[in-house]
DNA sequence: GTCTATAAAGCGATAGAC
DNA sequence: GTCTATCGCTTTATAGAC
């Protein structure tokens, strides 16, 4: 059987799923090595830092990958208005239309904020400014565009919840549609 | 030095604190009877089951608060808005305003899903549908009061994620205070 | 009802051969 | 880079004395 040689950066989303669906204390090296097909030598050899190394370059990739399709476009754009609704089109993607949940969101509410809520708190942070900024843009003044979007990023996070709980994603499709009408001028 | 009694009611409050604060997986025994300030032996008497058990009475427990004060109000006011208003009074105080984390939302995005789903489909549900009720009392026609529900309780969780991620629980008391105006007739 | 001792399993992590 | 063996510790759970 021909061996298969992996690198880092394809593990972690495979890493991101398992934290996703087990929570930090919830994915055993185990259930890490399974979601991973990688044994613990191999997986030790890219985290070396055991567990925390892993969640930590999870979170990271996550950051970097809302960055670049989410904060990024909705502070360039001048219209504030694309941006926003280049915003909902990307995230309803990123959370499969409610049948994901949100790993920066599970690490805000478990005890794992201890370990990573600096990048919990970072995360929510740039989300909430660049919205604002964007919002700003439309005519709001900045002290209501901050705060409609706090209260945004707040229903998404929301309706996830109850998207998961109830078993009807179709809550998170019906929230990105909500906003949609509340945020994006036609 | 007198011995302590307990009673198995008096237990499981502070049981829910450990699960709030670390989750299913992370509510180590040693961590559950610290939090009791019982031995391994008494708790297992108090629930054989283990921590399954527990976190079952736990849930059963806060699904019994939220009937007595909050899902039974909404439906048995005929006003429609005093129940509302007592709602957000209470929920604000029960999540003592925004410091507190909400275990069933917690457990709704952990794997904590797989045993208790139940038990959290049925609490936002219950809540929900309670609110739709009394929101409908309020002139507005079922399937809106039905979509507004599931809007002001989505509205709430996420409120209580941001609230905790960015370490603001003023986000949360803000949240509470727009849902007063928005579902509340004056 | 509470305590201590103990069992069996799983945990994160390391070492060393290949 | 991958694998297996292994360490020391913690885990859940049980048994039995008091």
């Amino acid at each position: 059987m021909a061996r298969l040689v992996s690198e880092r950066k394809d593990v972690i989303p495979k890493l991101a799923e398992v934290f996703r669906n087990f929570g930090f204390e919830g994915a055993s090296l185990a259930r890490l090595c399974e979601g991973t097909q990688l044994g613990k030598g191999s997986i030790y050899h890219f985290f070396p830092g055991g567990k925390d190394e892993m969640a930590d370059a999870v979170l990271a990739d996550i950051d970097d990958w809302f960055r670049a399709h989410v904060f990024q476009p909705l502070r360039a754009d001048e219209s504030g208005s694309k941006g926003v609704e280049a915003m909902l089109t990307e995230v309803n993607r990123y959370f499969l239309s409610g049948e994901k949940v949100c790993l920066v969101g599970l690490f805000a509410l478990g005890n794992e904020r201890d370990r990573f809520g600096g990048r919990v708190q970072a995360y929510f942070a740039e989300w909430t400014h660049a919205l604002g900024v964007a919002l700003g843009r439309g005519g709001r003044d900045a002290s209501s565009a901050r705060a409609l979007a706090v209260e945004a990023v707040s229903a998404i996070q929301g309706a996830l919840v109850l998207a998961r709980a109830l078993g009807q994603p179709d809550v998170f499709t019906s929230a990105i549609e909500r906003l949609r009408e509340r945020l994006v001028f036609q």
